[in-house]
DNA sequence: AAAATAGTTCAAATGTTTTTGAACTATTTA
DNA sequence: TAAATAGTTCAAAAACATTTGAACTATTTT
């Protein structure tokens, strides 16, 4: 609810992050399930390596966009949108 | 007015423009003015040589956040807000 | 006309991001 | 217990982005 003021890093770091069009059609494909993915699941649908994957959600993690969860052997993934909001929607409150 | 949809390639270009701190300055020094200014200015502001700052207004222009005109020897720059709406504060509806 | 100024272009160098495959940990299934 | 599954880590390779300085065009000033 209060004013966030964010440093440039910060915003350099989610901006790359949203940077990468595999990154941009994960987070199109999370924003239409609405709900939790497993890495798994969304590699799959992308059509890319685990090893990629990985490295893609560690980014998305990094920047705050994506929350996540291991549950056994599988990590469950989500919209941050919180995230989003402070930087995309709100963003010339943050410059 | 009309409803825009943006192809992943189009995203990947501007979040691309907006995914460095040498741009993400620049952009909040020509929003604070809200008129336009010469690329030379600008870039004495930011402290880099005219080669690079060359380079990021060609990055920024591309991706359509800035417009430029140029007035006899000086190219003159402003932030294109539309493009910024677009993207950012109505980026759930493009996704 | 010569010198200065604003900006662009080019190629080389440097730096950063992304992909790949192999090796690994931890959990589950047979 | 052995094999399969989900995901991570690492280092090397490949791809891409940024900086630099020199050479260039076009305009303005002296």
């Amino acid at each position: 609810m209060t004013k966030q003021m964010h440093t440039i890093e910060e915003s350099t770091k989610v901006f790359k992050a949203l940077a990468d069009p595999i990154r941009l059609k994960i987070i199109g494909y999370l924003n239409q399930l609405d709900h939790e993915v497993s890495c798994g699941e969304v590699g799959q649908v992308m059509g890319i390596s685990k090893t990629s994957g990985s490295y893609h959600f560690k980014i998305l993690q990094e920047a705050g966009l994506i929350t996540a969860h291991k549950i056994a052997r599988e990590k469950y993934v989500a919209l941050d949108r919180s995230t989003f909001d402070q930087y995309l929607t709100h963003f010339w409150q943050n410059l």
